[in-house]
DNA sequence: AAATGATTAAAACAATTGTTCAAATATTTT
DNA sequence: AAAATATTTGAACAATTGTTTTAATCATTT
């Protein structure tokens, strides 16, 4: 049965994904995925011919998944810099709310392979010569605009990041860290409209 | 000779180190260590009785390296807020420029440890109730002052961590990394005022 | 020079892990 | 219904990997 096919792929896949980003790759047994997914261990092979393969299936997705979401942001040439701030932070804490372990995941794996990240994200000077580029050279043409986007991301991806170095420093929980990040939402806006304004 | 030892020890530590932040825990195998430092395979289990051992003491000097820099920094209580800043940042450019791994390797395994990292930074509780954290609560009752601190690492830690994907993107090369943060030294404890200042 | 103890090397072991194979079961097609 | 095809299963294989063992080498002491 077709649907029944499916099924087990969609079983593995989403069974993949969960391990390999919470455990990273080399950590991650082909029989964990299996178990993980509630199949036998020889489909996941007949599915997916090898782990490597499944892998560079799901990184590809994942590097999708990060980068992409703020792509139809910086590109849109009729909203204004205030309004992509605003929706490049919602956009990015909403999806990492929702995914806590994909930016660490990612960033592991590009680091381990950078050319498959430059192959699976073609255009990779959609950044440089974006309309947000631009309109943050035009407002203040003094400082490298890179500054700025590793201080918008900085902001909003950092805190995903160090979140289980301060759960475990007791600094949040998991309910007081959703709240910080609700209110960041709000605030990122303002602490970068006074750093690009700043001097 | 109670130096050769000093010497074998101190060179499975390094190869160990270097492999162990560049690929992580489960990516780095035993043989590597040992190829890496030049010395026999046995010689690992002879000196540190096991992989794990072995990791556990690099992941300790690490963490206490990641976040014991600027333990000095935030406690003193005779430095101002702004003269805090600048060190903060200094000190971690500095030393991250010359560790680039460190803070990906560090995240990664506190979030596959947790407890780890508990038992090795014995007082967990230093940050929140150290002398910058009583500063910035004066500077702006208002705002949670943890969202100072992640915007602080976050611009000052950030870079580091995505270092690969700039690189990818063909955004920075090596040169012009190295600049960025230069200017970054300067740049976000300007930022940061303005941050605490804002609104 | 012989003996002792520390250090190093090579080989082997046992467990793990990714993958394949052959048979069994289920589904689709003729 | 029979044949063909697709899916699932359990066992097995081969390579890898952490660790141990046994013997050899080296430096130091007697």
């Amino acid at each position: 049965m077709t649907e029944n096919k499916l099924d087990t792929e969609e079983k593995i896949k989403a069974a993949a994904a969960k391990l390999f980003t919470q455990r990273g790759y080399a950590a991650t047994k082909t029989r964990d995925i299996a178990e993980e997914a509630g199949i036998n261990l020889s489909l996941l092979n007949y599915y997916f011919r090898s782990k490597e393969k499944l892998f560079n299936l799901i990184m590809g997705e994942k590097i999708r998944q990060f980068f992409g979401i703020v792509v139809p942001v910086i590109t849109d040439a009729s909203l204004d810099l205030e309004l992509k701030i605003e929706l490049f932070v919602e956009k990015y804490i909403e999806t990492l709310t929702q995914n806590p372990d994909l930016p660490i995941f990612v960033l592991n794996e590009i680091r381990n392979d950078p050319k498959h990240f430059v192959e699976e994200i073609g255009a990779n000077k959609i950044l440089m010569s974006s309309s947000l580029m631009n309109q943050i050279r035009a407002k203040n043409p003094e400082v490298n605009p890179v500054h700025f986007i590793m201080n918008l991301m900085g902001m909003s991806v950092f805190p995903f990041l160090s979140k289980p170095v301060f759960m475990a420093s007791q600094v949040v929980d998991e309910n007081s860290f959703r709240a910080l990040m609700e209110e960041r939402r709000k605030l990122i806006p303002i602490w970068m409209k006074a750093i690009v304004e700043s001097k």
